[in-house]
RNA sequence: GCACCCGUAGCUCAGCUGGAUAGAGCGUCGGACUUCGAAUCCGCAGGUCGUAGGUUCGAAUCCUACCGGGUGUGCCA
């Protein structure tokens, strides 16, 4: 396998050109390329059927031909037919061998960048500022933090955005919420929570007392309007949201490469507007301002030719900017700024329907930039509802982050006394932390972020099975069998051979980790990455009790095994933002 | 009303560019620590893939209808 190629791929152009070639066709045929049914081989092609169909000939015929042109290649063991012309692929070990061997060596594990690099812009997290963030924002941070790391290890050139909700219609009322009720002392000891609970109340007297409600607006108008004293204020509040978010994102270790809010783009929302009408994508209905699909030219989804089909508001009767408005704004700064070729944006999956809109808004501007939404469902307690506290509101983040960690102590100081730990005393608080959260964000990343998923307290912290802690312990043992054998993990690198049943069942998991990367990437499925990592700690936990390393003949090539093996899952943890522990 | 998503083992979930006997974890039951770490490993049991049709050599996967659950839907984000 040379270079920059992944094993998918050369396997799928090395059969590709053997089907050409021994049935003698015009065109190069897709093989089908198959991870198969391990009983069945490594891999299977399922072109055969396909091509007989074309060809008018037997399928079986045509997989007995291609299967000696097959046998003949480097990489492949034997091709059998099977059923109705699959052809099973079992790869020669000796030449898997090479491929680990040389995966280790590389810097990169083997994962070269992507043909076309590209600038993506990231936008993720996004909470609402005065607000604490809740358990709803847990999501879009792990994802989209992970989604990040994915792209870059793909070779892409990645910018994380924290698009903060900084510019909403609740400073007005924060404002007047300030000048009712506010404290000083207790904003200063509170901060966030304080803000909140000024908020909340200044949100309850809105709804009965319309002088307060006007006030409210006026405030809002007077800081949009760049009033000094307003803006002073909402500084204040940024400041204390600020300080919140980062003690959030330091326990989590998440970080951002810009913090664009919402507010950053307000000098540009009068000029998206007037471009949109400009261009006649948007008009003006009932005062507001808006672009309404059904009456437009060009490549717009049907269902929104719909009559009923809602508009994409861009400014409302008062003259306020909606946040389509700045989302369309944030595009055109991406562009101008960092000639972006992509944006992703990691949010809840019910906005769905707004970025259906604004994405088909950037394309009837004629903005050349890929638009992808990734969504994801809601966090639901044990009775199948949305997470709720028991007075109704949505569980803090904090708290929650709390509790991870302290069911991590307690298990790991269980543990600890039974004597099947070996952490060290004065690592104790980062292993809780290590192990507490890596089980937080392994547990959400591990399913497919489109589906709701339900979170049972007293899993909060899974430690054994398919779990963060199961592949963090995996890798702990392999360190020690360095330690143990006083080898040098680092850089440590050896020919493998696969003779052993349990290290070629390691060998088939190892091989793909380049392209699971890829896919991962591409797709944006993080879950695609705990798979891989747990299938390598699970078939590196039965090779290792079957078979043994230190004083065994085969111990270089079973070295390098471990180590390719510790390599891989510190990696792939880290794409999830989830470290590891030499020792625990 | 219109649009979108989801129904897979007792529970939580993979699998869905159609491919062979539908896979994991947890839980149950039974084995394995004088041998590199038992948060581990090995094994048993457990399924009308919501229902009914259709397309296909082949459907959990694609299409249609229906049942059940969720979400969004003109001036919140």
């Amino acid at each position: 396998m040379s270079g920059a190629m992944l094993l998918s791929q050369h396997l799928t152009e090395l059969a590709a050109a053997t089907l050409q070639e021994t049935l003698g066709l015009d065109e190069r045929p897709d093989p089908l390329l198959r991870a198969a049914n391990p009983q069945h081989g490594d891999y299977q092609l399922n072109a055969a059927m396909a091509l007989g169909k074309k060809l008018g000939r037997k399928p079986r015929d045509i997989a007995e031909e291609a299967a000696v042109g097959l046998r003949a290649l480097d990489a492949v063991a034997s091709a059998e037919v099977a059923g109705p012309g699959f052809i099973n692929l079992r790869l020669r070990p000796s030449w898997v061998g090479q491929q680990l061997s040389a995966a280790l060596a590389a810097e990169n594990l083997g994962i070269d960048p992507v043909a076309t690099k590209e600038t993506i812009v990231v936008d993720f997290s996004s909470p609402n500022t005065a607000k604490s963030m809740h358990i709803g924002h847990i999501r879009s941070t792990i994802i989209g933090a992970a989604i990040v790391e994915l792209l870059r290890a793909a070779g892409h050139e990645v910018i994380g955005d924290n698009h903060l909700g900084d510019w909403g219609t609740q400073f007005g009322l924060l404002i007047m919420g300030l000048r009712e009720w506010g404290d000083d002392e207790a904003l200063e000891r509170d901060g966030v929570e304080e803000l909140e609970r000024l908020y909340t109340q200044a949100a309850a007297k809105k709804k009965d007392d319309e002088a307060f409600a006007d006030a409210a607006r006026q405030a809002l108008a007077e800081l949009q309007g760049g009033d000094p004293e307003k803006r002073a204020l909402w500084e204040r509040f940024m400041a204390i949201t600020r300080e919140a978010f980062d003690a959030v994102y330091d326990r989590l270790g998440v970080t951002f490469d810009e913090w664009l809010g919402e507010s950053a783009y307000q000098d540009r929302l009068d000029g998206v507007v007037g471009l949109l009408l400009e261009k006649g994508l948007a008009k003006e209905d009932q005062g507001a301002i808006g672009v309404f699909f059904q009456e437009l030219e060009g490549d717009i989804p049907k269902k929104m030719r719909k009559e009923g089909y809602a508009p994409f508001l861009i400014r409302k009767k008062d003259g306020a900017f909606n946040y389509a408005t700045t989302d369309v704004a944030t595009i055109l700064y991406r562009q101008e700024r960092w000639d972006a070729d992509r944006s992703v944006y990691v949010v809840d999956t019910r906005q769905g329907q707004h970025f259906e809109q604004l994405f088909t808004v950037a394309k009837l501007m004629g903005i050349d930039m890929r638009l992808d939404h990734v969504g994801f469902g809601k966090i639901l307690g044990d009775d199948g509802k949305p997470l709720r506290t028991r007075d109704g509101g949505v569980p803090k983040l904090m708290p929650f982050l709390d509790e991870a960690e302290e069911r991590a102590r307690v298990r790991i100081e269980e543990l600890r006394e039974e004597g099947r730990l070996r952490i060290e005393d004065a690592d104790l608080d980062e292993a809780f932390k290590t192990i507490g959260i890596g089980a937080v964000k392994y547990a959400d990343l591990r399913q497919n972020r489109m589906t709701d998923y339900r979170f049972e307290p007293d899993k909060l912290v899974e430690l054994s099975g398919n779990s963060g802690p199961y592949i963090q312990y995996q890798y702990a043992r392999i360190r020690s069998i360095f330690a143990k054998g006083g080898q040098n993990f680092e850089g440590f690198t050896a020919p493998i051979a696969l003779d052993h049943e349990r290290e070629q069942e390691l060998a088939r998991h190892l091989v793909k980790y380049p392209d699971v990367v890829h896919t991962a990437a591409e797709t944006y499925q993080p879950h695609l990455i705990c798979e891989h990592l747990y299938e390598v700690a699970s078939a590196f936990s039965s090779f290792y009790g079957d078979c043994p390393v230190l004083g065994s003949p085969e111990e270089k090539s079973r070295l390098a095994l471990c180590a390719l093996s510790a390599r891989q899952l510190e990696h792939g943890l880290s794409l999830l933002g989830i470290g590891v522990l030499e020792k625990m």
